[in-house]
DNA sequence: CCTCCACAGGAAGCGCAGGAGT
DNA sequence: ACTCCTGCGCTTCCTGTGGAGG
């Protein structure tokens, strides 16, 4: 090995430099968002309920429809993989014919796209692209014929496929073609847009319905007991104050009773530790992460977002940071508070200015309330005091640095 | 009380891109 | 390769709403 020598002081290799470094971290991948975890605390019901539901598979029977709802990090995807997977390793004790998969339908967001997916689990080796999607069909009602299987299709993410009926009304419809003792499919949908439901289909709805679970968000205490499990893991031990932990978990309770961000929050601080050298996980650097968390996740969003919504959101960052004196309030509203006619018009010169063109003020409009379901903003009616119904735009403190954001997304 | 203001948000329809069927 | 179809982003048009002002 190469060493320089500058002036007595040895340099040793980068990489080894690193590599020596010490880190908190003992298994880092135990603390990533894709990471599935061995054991599912506070959702022992949960697990009971889909398993005693599927049960019946095992039996060669066909087990309910299950669809299942809650909001992000409730561990909806994680107790349903969990089954899955204790499900496949009873099967190989037994002589049952149970075949499952998994789709994620952010990806596979179409009737065909999804089944072209379970083909491709349930045929490895073969291939359908270009296939039709009657054939592709055909051929997983062959699969399920072919040695009795008892075929379980989870799709998470179910909201995200385009024309869900049809994809709904094809599965059940293909369980009426398979003779009795031949196998049958079993969907497991899996939604965190609890409205969704209500849009469905009447037919889909009760098909897809058969039995209902609804995850609850969890509460600090159980944030506590999810990270330490975590923390067990992913962390050296001691190297995580327990009061940290606790913060972590307290943040994340009162943003969401998010289990993902109450993770990646621990992450994130863990690694902060690490750049700055430090033993321990303490308060500190999750306070730090909790910022850096923030700007992530809003950093996201923007990055996701149309153009032109950029632009608007841009224009209300642009008005809250002036502060610009509102002409038309007559009465004393809060500071900070924009009027939307008067947020649209600056928006079209801001637009002008960016050598972009600018939607209508109804689209203009329809951007506001998205943006207000994402949390970057939050609007209030015009109360007494003021001329006509508008509303009122404050952007969250939350979303203080959207514009160097979207400075960045704009020039990056 | 009526009218005006300054909007909110529903409904219909339009142009386009991309995928499916032929 | 070609039409046909459909979802998507958007505009246009319209009705509704809540307060100010005469």
């Amino acid at each position: 090995m190469v060493r320089e020598n500058f002036g007595g002081f040895q340099l040793a290799n980068l990489f080894e430099q690193e590599l020596q470094k010490q880190s908190v971290f003992l298994n880092r991948d135990a603390i990533s968002q894709h990471f599935i975890p061995k054991e599912l605390p506070f959702r022992e019901k949960q697990l009971k309920e889909i398993s005693s539901i599927l049960t019946a598979a095992l039996q060669g029977k066909k087990p309910n429809n299950v669809f299942v709802y809650g909001k992000v990090g409730t561990g909806k995807t994680c107790v349903v993989r969990h089954v899955l997977q204790e499900l496949q390793e009873f099967k190989q004790k037994s002589s049952a014919r149970v075949e499952s998969c998994y789709i994620n339908c952010r990806v596979h967001n179409s009737k065909y796209k999804a089944l072209q997916k379970c083909c491709k689990e349930f045929y490895p080796s073969e291939n359908f692209l270009g296939y039709s999607a009657a054939f592709v069909f055909e051929k997983i009602l062959d699969f399920a014929r072919k040695n009795k299987n008892q075929v379980l299709i989870a799709l998470d993410e179910i909201d995200k496929v385009k024309d869900l009926d049809e994809l709904v009304y094809a599965l059940s419809r293909g369980n009426d073609e398979l003779e009795q003792g031949e196998g049958a499919i079993t969907i497991i949908g899996i939604s965190n847009n609890v409205l969704f439901k209500e849009r469905l289909d009447a037919r889909t709805k009760s098909s897809l319905c058969q039995e209902e679970l609804v995850f609850a968000p969890y509460n600090a205490e159980e944030l506590k007991e999810i990270l330490k499990q975590r923390v067990e893991i992913a962390f050296k031990p001691k190297s995580v104050q327990e009061s940290a932990l606790n913060l972590a978990a307290a943040i994340a309770a009162q943003e969401s009773g998010d289990a993902r961000t109450a993770v990646l929050l621990l992450l994130r601080a863990g690694e902060l530790s690490d750049k700055e050298s430090k033993e321990k996980v303490s308060d500190e650097e999750v306070k730090k992460a909790k910022s850096k968390v923030e700007e992530e996740v809003i950093y996201n969003m923007i990055a996701t977002l149309p153009d032109q919504e950029q632009l608007v959101l841009y224009t209300i960052a642009l008005l809250a940071a002036k502060q610009k004196p509102l002409q038309k309030i007559t009465g004393q509203q809060e500071p900070g508070a924009l009027m939307s006619g008067e947020v649209f018009e600056e928006y079209k010169r801001v637009a002008k200015k960016f050598k972009e063109s600018n939607v209508s003020a109804r689209w203009f409009r329809a951007y506001l309330n998205e943006l207000e379901t994402y949390g970057i903003i939050s609007t209030t009616k015009s109360g007494p005091g003021m001329v006509g119904n508008t509303r009122l735009i404050r952007l969250n403190p939350e979303a203080s640095k959207v514009k160097e954001s979207i400075e960045k997304e704009i020039s990056g």
